[in-house]
DNA sequence: GAAAAATGCAAAGCGAACTTGACATAAAAT
DNA sequence: ATTTTATGTCAAGTTCGCTTTGCATTTTTC
């Protein structure tokens, strides 16, 4: 799933460890989420999204979910 | 994770097993994010918000995550 | 150009999300 | 009252989210 993570951070000038320290998670889970190899939990979404002052649907990108 | 599921499905007179089809999984997967088994997926969350119109924030509750 | 910081990637392990199938009870309909 | 529909639950199995550790490569800094 594409996210604007990637772009997020850079604009905070922040690194994926400061990130994941910030989130509560390790370096790994940011690096493996950023590059699509998993997609996050619903509950480390929030704290993404709530870390950068947005909301869930404003960082990942759902286009690719199988619409209703 | 509390969810406003059952409160919305009831509003929209649906299911669980209605429900659980137009959205793609199992009539005991939506049980169980109902009784507080297990949390969605975020992919499932986005499927369950669009189904009723609204965001993954107003159906779920994120208030007992870890704030940051 | 060398040192340091940041990122990508791999493997093994644990617990969580979801499935299938099946049974029990509760609620609704006729 | 009996049938049907809706819900809760249990067990076993698969896949996925996340961790830990560790190494390789790229980017930044001095």
């Amino acid at each position: 799933m594409k996210t604007r993570i990637p772009e997020l951070r850079k604009q905070h000038k922040l690194s994926q460890e400061e990130m994941a320290m910030a989130v509560g998670v390790t370096r790994q889970t940011i690096t493996s989420i950023e590059c699509g190899k998993y997609v996050a939990s619903l509950p480390l979404a929030y704290k993404i999204a709530k870390y950068f002052g947005l909301t869930i649907e404003e960082v990942f990108d759902f286009s690719e979910v199988e619409e209703i």
